[in-house]
DNA sequence: GAAATATACCTTGCGTGACAAGGTATCTCG
DNA sequence: CGAGATACCTTGTCACGCAAGGTATATTTC
């Protein structure tokens, strides 16, 4: 079994259905220097978001496979003399566009959840 | 019809799976103050998020009776002597707790997220 | 050189939840 | 009474994260 072996139930986190939302941004955001290949995509959303946002394999690919179909992302295959052949994920010029427009929409969501967090009474 | 009328064929935001998530801490903020009654909490949600949220009444309902299966909120039923009978909804105790921690974990997630977007380079 | 392990990609099935669209009941107004 | 507003509720559809499986290649171990 070479999978995780996460071994727990799975404590689901509450908040477990608003990250689903950001996965797409955070994706983008993660291709914005360069090309990356899948695994590498996996491992480094849970880095860089500091286990705010855990995903698997099973997760990314039917993502990324939308986000190339939505034109957002380009691949290309590479077979290296050593080791497995990857599937390396860049962004296009649509796909920077987008991560542009979803990160103005997430600040300003963000921003109107803390207005709305922080207001001690109603209207 | 009743209904909203909105005419478009509805451009639905690229964050719209985001917001799910949201939702049900947002309606549990709304509750922190005292009462309120569903359609009263349709339209608080877009006005206290500033459009920032939108939903209907069919999305609405189902959430407050997940909340109340839960134990997150109780409710009330009030006919008045003029006008239609409102259903009113109010916290319990575990509610406050829920929405204590959901707001907890909303800050974290969302200081995660802010500073993966401000990093220019990924690793 | 076979077996075991690691790397990497991909697919299927399930459950959840937002939303549109429909429905019901009550009240007000002309 | 008919029209419209208010308010609650239900059903059906679609999207998507995730667990769990699968395949293929490369490397290591005996």
């Amino acid at each position: 079994m070479t999978r995780d072996g996460e071994g727990g139930e799975g404590r689901r986190s509450t908040l477990r259905e608003l990250k689903r939302g950001a996965l797409e941004l955070v994706v983008l955001q993660l291709l914005a220097p360069g090309e990356a290949y899948g695994y590498e995509i996996v491992s480094a959303v849970t880095a860089r978001s500091r286990g705010a946002l855990e995903i698997t394999d099973g997760t990314l690919y039917p993502l990324l496979y939308r986000l190339e179909k939505a034109g957002f992302v380009a691949t290309r295959w590479e077979t290296p003399e050593r080791g497995v052949p990857r599937k390396y994920y860049r962004l296009t010029p649509a796909g920077r566009e987008e991560l542009a427009t979803l990160g103005r929409e997430w600040a300003a969501f963000s921003k109107a959840m803390g207005r709305l967090l922080r207001d001690q009474e109603g209207r």
